[in-house]
DNA sequence: AATGAAATCGACCAGCA
DNA sequence: TGCTGGTCGATTTCATT
């Protein structure tokens, strides 16, 4: 018993909803409420309040990388002079250099972990030249991602029983 | 110059289009036409293309992970025992255990790069034990993520005026 | 949360550059 | 090969219960 305070409430049909959605939302509500065993109203009248609530941030197409030649994935784990309290501007920094798709302040000896997508070798060493050069970055370790086995684009399906359980009960 | 063949051939109109579609795709033809100075047949002949060529993989709804309560992002490096030819049936584990995200099978001397959410402490500390329960699994490293910069939902908006060359003269 | 009607939209086509 | 413009059926939307 942790985190008691959820924002919005949602129950099992919002859910089985977003779980829906979150994998294609490139149907009609005709579609979608059948699927669900609902009517077209009931399930237009939920997505507008997963929507409102935020719950729902926006909807996107998902552009392949490999489409457009983005065929390397790298993780760089970069660390930097601790005595630099610059660690906002050097997030910043990051998330502005071309090809880096996420950017995470961690905990711990590394600093930032960054993924980043880059169409051939010269353009990863373009991008880590980059990285260093940035003020107070100290250290960096990149690794090459050989395979992608699982790519975040699902949030609700990634849940167990008992997180859903803790949204529920509330 | 390295990476000469790529599948899809796309113009910067389709690049417009799909940095505008990535972001959000929550509009009708009438709008994005509008923005795009196309037509609404030229917009609606060209997403076609793009969905047909497997450019756009989906449209997807974002469902944000901290209105669910999945308050706590984590890193977690995973190492295995080298003798085993297993990776593959691991990495597969791995994608299944409730609250990953993202799963990385990776060269060096780490194998794999998990992301996972989870809405407290217990609920990590059981994910680490079922990570670090399966069989082939050597050693792990977990990171707590403080801050998301940038979470990797656009591609074609990280890309540099140089992958976009690339991209246009084929 | 359901109904039904009005407004709007997306799909499609024949023709064109 | 990519686009135009217009039509029609389908869809979203909204007031009402």
């Amino acid at each position: 018993m942790d985190d008691e305070r959820t924002d919005v409430d949602v129950d099992e049909t919002d859910l089985a909803l977003l779980r829906r959605v979150e994998r294609d939302d490139d149907v009609n509500l005709t579609e979608l409420a059948a699927e669900l065993d609902l009517s077209k109203s009931a399930v237009h009248y939920r997505l507008n309040k997963l929507k409102d609530a935020g719950v729902i941030t926006a909807v996107s197409a998902d552009v392949d990388p490999l489409a457009l030649g983005l065929t390397t994935l790298v993780i760089t784990e970069v660390s930097v002079v601790h005595e630099s309290g610059y660690a906002d501007e050097i997030g910043t920094e990051l998330t502005e250099i071309d090809g880096t798709v996420q950017v995470y302040y961690t905990m711990g000896d590394v600093d930032f972990v960054v993924l980043s997508r880059v169409q051939n070798r010269e353009q990863l060493n373009a991008l880590i030249d980059e990285i260093v050069s940035i003020d107070g970055v100290n250290e960096t370790s990149s690794t090459f991602v050989m395979k992608e086995l699982k790519t975040g684009g699902e949030t609700v399906a990634a849940m167990s029983d008992e997180m859903i359980a803790n949204l529920i009960e509330e």
